[in-house]
DNA sequence: CTGAAAGCGCTTACAG
DNA sequence: CTGAAAGCGCTTACAG
């Protein structure tokens, strides 16, 4: 039905029905002010006029655009569809659309592409900051999401807890000495699950942290883990940040002749779709990225809304969203840790922790 | 300069500087009709001012947004990131922001998302088709990036060119058996890719394509690929239509003791973040998302500014738009083909095909 | 409960 | 080359 006609506009459904595109706007907005019987036949003309509401019009009106912007300073960041999807769903539900703005990852693009979306007019903004970067204040309502442990942060998984939850499947299968695999140590979340790991690993395991971004600086990106020396040196149990670590780890392993799970557990973080798929599937924890989502979007809507005048603050989250669960997923990847024939020599040593 | 007042409209220009707006807005649009040095103070004044244009206004009064829409059918597309940064930066060179719609891989949900940016005006959309399905006629310029066989395709790698690259590689790397490993019949891109493979191993080399889905409808989803077995048939490369299945195919390879590259082969098509990752490095084909993502906007531009009237048509790509090359990635997961000890027993098979 | 009127900020014929 | 006027479609006080 109406689906070639043009759409129709307030003003003919008003001029249709002889009545004034004033009612038609109270009644259609549903804010009361029109009878029930007025209010339903415009309701009925309007579906069979094909009426479509102008935002554009309505934008101009109320200055607000019902657009947030979602910018992702680091788009590499693989967990971002998700991560857009799960907004965009929430956003949808809540009215919005989705304006997106990417940078590459510098901090000059970062600013032109909030720079764009203001003047497009978004209401607000939903920042899934570039580890270590602060979001200077804009004059926009803006939700964070990141660490609990992030200044200003809105809406976060609780990473820490995700490390625990880890930390104790690792420990309660007996494995006694776990390498943690880290990228950065500006990142947030990366800390709070590294201290979540060893929390959850508890006293009893003794456990190390490899910072990947140290090998790196000494011997370039995509360098090797030396994780088999590792293995050597009585280490059963590999327990990345990340699940791109994970497997970057897991892969090492196996080309080395290592079996994982039999001599060495490997497990991430995020569960991203390659973790499943790989053999053999890595442990890892899931993320509840709806919720994230729908409290991002909840709480940037209440900003949007309340500061008409306040604006540019950051927002303070509801309580249950500065920590939302994460889920483990337990698979083939982690298992019993492996008799450890401790070699006593380091003798083979070939990275430079 | 100018950062806390609130943005000036070109009214307040017209006034400050006692000419008439649409003097101002007939110098800030550059369309000449304005004298060069009046244009010049209005310029100056605008800037000094800090104006803003107001979208919603000139939306209003166009009937053009300014924004078009990016719908990615299938969002678990580890490709999404790359695409969606591409056409991002590609559209805010042209002037477009972008509303990203997602629907969960469904179609009705993928008719509902293509709805809410129709109604939220956008003036085009870019569209990346679920695999094997039809996009509708819906009343708005569309361009279609998928492959160049799908008919109404307007952009697209070579992915047929980037199979034969592929191939030739293989096969001048020395490799007489090869498995090309494909997830589903009815992607146009993966058909095209299989095609272009098949082409440049060329005749002397025997090959054989394994339908992943073909597995997983009679095993389950994450069953293995049984691709030991096809080692000790003689298989010694192992060509994967995209990242994805290639990573599985590796890791499933390194699982069960075989050596890549030394006794086998794999490679891969897209080149996502993980492949160059993974130990060992994948070889793979990477796309020129740069370049599809500015044939689509452009196409998208032209289409909007030509059809005011006949919109809703698909779009004509620039010819070279219709085979963008894509670049051989070679790294460690791909060898000298193995001296191929062709066991002349199939007895340890075990999988389906 | 309903309507007349103004106005959001811009662009576009049309005069001058 | 410049300006006065109308209008895009809506919402919002304000009267009635």
């Amino acid at each position: 039905m109406s689906v070639d006609r043009p759409p129709a506009t307030m003003t003919e459904i008003a001029a249709a029905l002889g009545v004034s595109s004033a009612t038609v706007s109270n009644a259609l907005s549903g804010k009361g002010r029109v009878s029930a019987e007025l209010s339903a036949k415009i309701r009925q003309a309007a579906e069979e006029l094909g009426y479509v509401p102008s935002h554009a019009a309505r934008a101009l009106r109320t200055g607000r655009t019902g657009v947030i912007g979602l910018v992702l300073p680091d788009i590499s960041n693989p967990l971002f569809p998700q991560i857009a999807q799960a907004i965009e769903q929430a956003a949808a539900s809540a009215g919005f659309g989705v304006l997106i703005a990417d940078s590459r990852g510098e901090i000059a693009q970062q600013t032109a592409a909030i720079g764009r979306l203001i003047e497009r007019g978004v209401d607000g903004m939903i920042v899934v900051p570039r580890r270590g970067s602060r979001i200077a204040d804009i004059g926009t309502p803006v939700a964070i999401i990141d660490s609990p442990s992030t200044p200003g942060n809105t809406v976060s998984s609780d990473h820490w807890d995700g490390g625990v939850q880890m930390g104790r499947h690792l420990a309660s299968l007996g494995h006694r000495k776990v390498l943690l695999i880290a990228h950065s140590r500006e990142s947030n979340v990366q800390n709070d699950r590294i201290g979540g790991l060893r929390a959850g690993l508890g006293k009893e395991v003794c456990c190390e942290t490899l910072w990947v971004e140290d090998l790196e600086a000494s011997k370039g990106a995509g360098c090797a883990l030396g994780l088999s020396v590792r293995v050597a040196d009585g280490f059963t149990g590999f327990a990345a940040v990340y699940d791109l670590l994970a497997l970057r780890a897991l892969t090492e392993l196996q080309r080395d002749g290592i079996d994982v799970p039999l001599q060495a557990s490997v497990s991430g973080f995020d569960d991203l779709v390659w973790s499943s798929v790989v053999m053999p599937p890595i442990t890892t924890l899931r993320q509840d990225l709806a919720t994230i989502a729908e409290c991002a979007v909840e709480a940037l809507g209440h900003a949007i809304a309340d500061s008409e005048a306040s604006a540019g603050d950051l927002i303070a989250a509801r309580p249950d969203c500065e920590g939302v669960p994460m889920t483990l997923m337990v698979r083939q990847s982690t298992g019993p840790a492996a008799i450890s024939v401790v070699s006593d020599a380091g003798n083979a040593r070939e990275d430079g922790r």
